[in-house]
DNA sequence: AACTTGACGGTCA
DNA sequence: ATGACCGCCAAGT
């Protein structure tokens, strides 16, 4: 595990995240430990353009499904045809059957 | 130093 | 089901 920022761990968790399949910046945070909010997790996604390495940031979605951070991908669609190149339906910035294709780091990681 | 804002989430009206 | 409010913690102004 990589324990040096909560930033790199947020980062870590989502380059984890399989393609097509997405999860909620709550749910990362909460698997972070539920001291750090979800708001954490957003901010620091905040920074993932100046990391080094690509984060997903794309399969990181609110707790609705929704594409809440399109408008950080320098495009209004391009969150979207990111995720449904990954096999994912998005309709009107929804996820379709997101409850079915969340991944949970919590339930996925667990002890890992 | 104080106030506002934000890629959120849960609860209450 | 929809909308408003509050809690969360950090950063920018």
């Amino acid at each position: 595990m990589i324990n040096d920022d909560f930033f790199n761990q947020v980062y870590e968790v989502v380059k984890l995240i399989p393609a097509g399949r997405i999860t909620s910046y709550g749910a990362i945070a909460r698997y972070l430990g539920t001291a750090r909010s979800a708001r954490m997790v957003g901010w620091a996604m905040n920074s993932c353009h100046s990391q080094p390495e690509y984060i997903p940031a794309h399969r990181v979605v609110n707790r609705n499904g929704l594409l809440t951070g399109k408008h950080f991908f320098g495009g209004e669609n391009v969150m979207q045809e990111l995720l449904e190149s990954e096999g994912l339906i998005i309709e009107n910035d929804q996820i379709l059957n997101f409850k079915m294709r969340f991944w949970d780091p919590t339930l996925e990681l667990e002890f890992n």
